[in-house]
RNA sequence: GGGGGCGUAGUUCAGUUGGUUAGAACGCCGGCCUGUCACGCCGGAGGUCGCGGGUUCGAGUCCCGUCGCUCCCGCCA
């Protein structure tokens, strides 16, 4: 903003900007002492004297103090008498330079004041539904409070930083040949992923759109069109559980290149990321992010989105145990499974509630027990389970999983994936609680080579582990109709401290390829060309090699911000039944709506007891 | 669908082994105050203890059910 464009109807100069003459190279219209000023804005806080009133006049650049003396200006003090929290309210004045021992310095305008000569009440608010300067209110009724709720200086940051974050996305993608292009929001269900948002159509009934999980089809087309670089910031719709992370309609910024290999892709994104990390909060990376192999970060954290700010490793002592007696482990060793451990530093101070707690969260992840052990002072292992264990497999214990005296350590018996799962999760949880201090402040990792198809447990079917138009590997391709689970897709995750922040893949460009692919899942040749007619068609028409990536605007504002949810870096986000106690959306709508969209409404009977929603 | 935590004044919370009139802080209302900036001082209003049922002479407290918020599991190509 110019300093002319700070000049509006209602003001001369931002609060925050108020006698701040003296900073050099100011960005902003400075106002140094005794300048008459209009300024607007919200009443912080009043602080009424009796005579002198002081009033806190905030607005979006910070907060500055207005003074009102009933014997400079008696009818500004009248005025200022009615004054409330949160009132919009105007006024002129001048600004004066405070005497030394009435400076406030936790305040930026805390050296100067303005002596108001008059005052102006814009719009009058009524109690609060509650302090915006307190922590920890009711989510819900922050959310129905939105627009209040978003008036918190620290809100209003977040939304600064997401749009900083955005602008500089958009620019590097400018810079670097992207063309932003506008994908349909009104598309078409395919039942593949997650569970579809539908729209009822007028002209065709019995039809639906369906909103986009993401434009992934859409942009692989404009990568056949001849975009060959493509960028959107687009809003994705998938009616799933909301979680933390996880919101029914979120922001990717879409990414899709031609003509390029994995590596190019990583190089792109790498780039761009180590741009928004300098531009918006300073930090500067040297090195090229960390690669793992997906089956190395499983092996070795237990998960495809390790914390790597934290050393906490997971060992294997297959072969330090390979003749165990110990129940659990033989069994485990002798149905092909593993036996694996993970140090807990400090966690010596685990009573046997906490180990019984530790014990039911494993338990929520697959297992079906957890072994736990503390290690002494004296290096001896204290637990139900040591009398079970020779010596040598005591010192392979502490050995391989790298505990010291006062510390715990976990172990696992099970399957290879039961037993990374619940260490994994245990992992995060232990960090959690043990409240270790990370030894890094961000740790970007690809998560690369993860297998093209998984096998679904229960049913035994092989479904895709990322999507179906991953290109398989050079190396495993060979294996795609004999041992399809060889299979390593050209796919890759970007994560960044425990969050998966990115996700992408070079996608198939042949036609025969693809068609293979749906085989393996089970997708005759009929079934593909009904759900994917129109994309099919663009694969045998020159579609050029091609791949792209995703990230999650949502999760990289909210770790950039410190906030834990992404709620708190989304304007107006839902709470996690998907209501919106802001709207009250989903709402009813009416029966000629209905009607007229050949739809009908089937309600389930409440159950006995509950009440009827608003 | 499942598990954990929470639900008491407008807000954030306390409330003992079940026991008199359910408290605090902030906010709100009224009054006083010319240098405050978390202003201060005096006074006041404000409660379906989420909801329903049960046990009991007596329930905010115990039991059962239910609803809501939140974190997690399932789910999220």
């Amino acid at each position: 903003m110019t300093h002319a464009e700070e000049i509006t109807a209602f003001r001369t100069h931002e609060c925050g900007h108020v006698g701040l003459s003296d900073v050099p190279n100011a960005l902003y219209r400075l106002a140094g002492v005794d300048d008459h000023v209009t300024v607007a804005g919200w009443v912080n806080s009043v602080r009424d004297h009796g005579d002198l009133i002081f009033v806190d006049l905030r607005d979006r650049t910070g907060v500055v103090q207005l003074v009102i003396d009933p014997s400079d200006a008696p009818d500004a003090h009248t005025v200022a008498e009615k004054l409330r929290n949160e009132f919009c309210v105007q006024a002129r004045g001048r600004v004066v330079a405070r005497a030394t021992d009435l400076i406030n310095p936790n305040l930026p305008t805390g050296a100067v004041e303005v002596r108001v000569e008059q005052l102006e009440i814009l719009s009058r608010c009524e109690v609060l539904p509650f302090q915006l300067d307190e922590d920890g209110v009711n989510e819900e009724l922050r959310l129905k409070w939105r627009f209040l709720d978003l008036r918190r200086p620290q809100m209003y940051e977040n939304l600064r930083l997401r749009s900083h974050v955005t602008r500089v996305m958009r620019r590097y993608l400018d810079e670097h040949g992207f063309l932003d292009v506008e994908t349909p929001v009104l598309t078409k269900s395919t039942p593949e992923g997650a569970r579809d948002f539908l729209v009822p159509s007028r002209k065709y009934p019995g039809h639906f759109f369906a909103l986009p999980q993401s434009p992934q089809l859409f942009k692989q087309l404009l990568m056949v069109a001849g975009v060959e670089r493509y960028y959107q910031i687009a809003r994705c719709f998938r009616d799933e559980d909301l979680r933390a992370d996880r919101q029914l309609e979120f922001t990717q910024l879409d990414v899709e290149m031609s003509f390029v290999s994995q590596e190019d892709v990583l190089e792109m994104m790498e780039g761009l990321m180590k741009t928004v990390w300098s531009e918006v909060a300073g930090v500067e990376f040297d090195s090229p992010f960390l690669r793992l192999s997906h089956a190395d970060s499983m092996r070795r954290f237990g998960s495809d989105k390790p914390d790597l700010r934290f050393d906490l490793e997971i060992g294997d002592l297959g072969e330090w145990w390979a003749n165990t007696e110990f129940g659990v482990a033989r069994g485990a060793l002798d149905n092909g499974g593993c036996v694996r451990v993970l140090a807990a530093p400090g966690g010596g101070r685990f009573s046997r509630k906490d180990m019984d707690e530790l014990t039911e969260f494993a338990k929520q992840f697959g297992a079906k027990g957890l072994a736990w052990f503390i290690v002494e002072e004296d290096g001896s292992l204290r637990s139900p389970v040591t009398k079970f264990l020779t010596t040598e497999e005591q010192n392979a214990l502490k050995g391989v999983s790298g505990a010291n005296a006062g510390d715990a350590i976990f172990l696992m018996a099970d399957t290879h994936h039961t037993v990374c799962r619940v260490l994994g999760a245990l992992r995060t949880r232990l960090i959690e609680q043990l409240e270790l201090v990370p030894a890094r402040e961000w740790v970007f990792a690809w998560i690369v080579d993860a297998p093209l198809f998984e096998r679904d447990e229960e049913s035994g079917k092989l479904t895709f582990a990322h999507h179906p138009f991953c290109q398989p590997t050079g190396d495993t391709i060979e294996f795609l109709e004999t041992e399809p689970e060889k299979v390593v897709a050209e796919a890759y995750d970007l994560t960044l401290n425990g969050w998966e922040l990115a996700s992408g893949s070079i996608r198939v460009h042949q036609y025969e390829v693809q068609q293979q692919i749906f085989a393996q899942l089970g997708i005759s040749e009929e079934e593909a060309e009904e759900k994917f007619s129109f994309f099919l068609r663009a694969l045998k028409m020159g579609a050029p090699p091609h791949g792209g990536i995703a990230p999650g605007l949502d999760r990289i504002v909210a770790l950039l911000a410190r906030e834990t949810n992404i709620r708190e870096v989304i304007a107006f986000p839902r709470q996690q039944s998907t209501w919106d106690p802001l709207t009250d959306s989903p709402g009813l709508v009416d029966q000629s709506q209905l009607d007229e969209l050949h739809v009908r409404a089937v309600i389930p009977a409440p159950k006995p007891g509950t009440p009827t929603p608003a």
